[in-house]
DNA sequence: AATGAATGAGTCTTCATTCAT
DNA sequence: TATGAATGAAGACTCATTCAT
């Protein structure tokens, strides 16, 4: 009846921009409040938009959730193959991963969380984007430890799928109080030890006391031989 | 008139039995359908009684969650004093432990999952009452872990807090699909497989029987070859 | 953090009460502003309380209006019972459903444009409560046609349904302008038109014509015939 | 250069190939979901163009709407007037025009359905191209109707008016449930059925045979009688 | 002790329409 | 002529919680 509903002039930006300034938005407030705390209108208001807008380019709340964590995981990837292809040993190149998936923590706990809370719990997850993304992430493990067991570093006898999720496993439950907010996280150290337990075990006949003892008894038996030797035997 | 003295514990007893009805439904409908998604007002519908009347008896949804949980933990510890004791050894106790959590895990994967979503990221986790019942609950693992290595089964340097995480995370990580509805779970071949891989590595060489089959090879060896060298050479 | 909320003292009705003055304010508003375009939040302010309190006695706004609508259906058969028993003749009977009918929308006309427009079109309404109140309320017809067809009143090779279909689409479309807020109603005479051409028909050797013409004839036979009867015969 | 003059026609057909695409992609997307329902975005996209081009060549969704309607009204008047013409006698070309509405119907039930809930009900329809289109839609049967009733063939005192919306309100509601996707439509015995109703009526003591027979029974006997009767006794 | 009526704030989602480019 | 980014307003439905009775 009146004056028109005077609307305002709105930036345009180029599809590609928007979507990533509402991803970042999402990635933000969905960090900070979590999922079901996180409003649409409020991702659309830090970046100056209204609702519609987001609905423009992302189908549901839902959606864009998955989407921020694509987007996360991609980003992961990035010079994992690089970086593995310069490591020799399968206990280095498992603690590269351990290392690599406790920076990935320390850098974006948050990202962590929303991953283990909202989604991989979720129904919709299975055969999603996002499940084939870590799969593609997880198979990285595998392949190393599949690879120690071919070059016989790694025990022949050892269940695989159940090793890696140890390894996720392990390094998901450690580092949850910072994934909380609450404590510090040594990535180094950490990793340091995660991989010496992993590869060595805990029972004391194993790692580094039983390898010390036996290889001192070694070290003696060679000693006596070399003393034993004849002179002119020596000397090879 | 010589009825009322008996009064007090009747209602007590009817106050017992409602609260006790009310932890039940709010259980299931929480583990139907996440915290979140679950009403009040079910809860309450389930036993026939109105939403009044849960707030008398607990302070609010979060509170009958937490409630909810700590009811659940208490069952759990049941006779655990009792099992450990009865069994010798770090690894058959350890054993034990693993194979008493997965138990839970394949009888209640609902409560677990509740457990891990809902309550041990949020927080108001840290401190409370269920955060209690759980340091209570990891401690017996830690104890287990502790007098391992003081008898010497165990490894001296095992970091025991990063090894109580790893068992956790390993387990839960091992079974959050069969958590999520998904899939089976052995949980007897589970106990037996995280248990060796935790206490025996991975790692081809720390294999007991390796090293000794070794070791005794090479020892045999020093021996022939010192039996072979003559007498004037021998000095034991 | 600062004060409470301050809720307002609310009237606390019964709720018989409740739900028939949501009832009525829905059937306002439907009837005024169409389906599609009620808010449930007028509904509801209609009567001073929230929305929330519409959804305590409603399911959704669809259930709201069918149940506004099975209400109203409820009125309308009142004392048809009682009204057909005093009538006899099929024609009467006949006029009378038709009369009913056109006073109901006469008094209504908004619900019954509610009724053409948002329900009996969709998917929901076959098999709905609504649905059997208007078989029901159709079968009144029904049984008045097939009594006069029973009683010879009728012709035997009448299509029943399709004659019902005729008597309501015959109103519902000849009254349409009329429930749609134009023109007036007459329904005194609408009902002898209707009543008339469907017993009678439009073509010109039935009905009216031919009756007067036929008793016409007839009656200067009888005429003649009285003329000429012998005196005696006269005055059986 | 020369090919300058003839862009003019180019452009025009183009602009009416355009109308034309978005007219059928709206008769579709209408027809599917109903007006309320369908978004001028999914029409838009049935084409392959945007919002913002539906809206250079329609004013608003509801000029759309409508536009449909009369583009499909054009159609239908087609070749009536022809078919028409063929035809001798009232109750031949009444059977017509009953006959090709249910074809309409029976080809087109969702933009009858359309019609019928979408605009004939809404207060822009009176005055509407769409209501003149109407008019002159139902003006053929008036047309037939009041040639009838001139010829003697229909009674002169029909209210025809009533009788139009008699003709239109039966079928309207007998096809209803066809209309709404329910059962089946058999368009030669219905205009058949139809017919006989309107033209005949339903009591039985109208069916032209009935009435003639009778009269011719009644005349045999009052003739017999006469004849019977003394020679004084006749006057004729 | 229990009821259950009522609140009130929130949230996702949809869509006709506009207009800078 | 066509695009498509953005608007802005609305609307259905949910639910924890309160409190008069």
């Amino acid at each position: 009846m009146s004056s028109a509903p005077a609307r305002r002039p709105a930036t345009r930006l180029a599809r590609e921009q928007r979507v990533g300034d509402i991803l970042v938005a999402a990635r933000d407030v969905f960090c900070e409040k979590g999922y079901e705390h996180s409003a649409v209108s409020e991702i659309a208001a830090r970046i100056g938009v209204v609702e519609g807008t987001v609905y423009k380019y992302f189908e549901s709340k839902r959606d864009l959730l998955l989407k921020v964590l694509e987007n996360w995981y991609e980003e992961m990837f990035g010079d994992y193959a690089r970086d593995l292809s310069g490591i020799q040993g399968a206990r280095s190149r498992l603690r590269l991963l351990v290392w690599r998936h406790l920076r990935s923590i320390r850098d974006y706990p948050l990202l962590c969380r929303l991953m283990f809370r909202e989604v991989r719990s979720e129904h919709d997850y299975v055969g999603s984007e996002l499940h084939e993304l870590n799969k593609r992430y997880t198979r990285l493990l595998l392949d190393v430890l599949e690879d120690g067991v071919k070059s016989g570093e790694l025990r022949h006898d050892v269940p695989l799928h159940l090793l890696r999720d140890m390894v996720y496993g392990s390094i998901e439950h450690y580092t949850w109080n910072f994934i909380c907010g609450r404590g510090e996280l040594d990535i180094d150290a950490t990793a340091d030890q995660i991989t010496a337990l992993l590869c060595d075990g805990i029972a004391a006949q194993n790692g580094a006391d039983t390898l010390k003892r036996e290889t001192e008894r070694l070290s003696q038996i060679a000693a006596r031989i070399e003393r034993s030797l004849p002179k002119q035997a020596r000397k090879p």
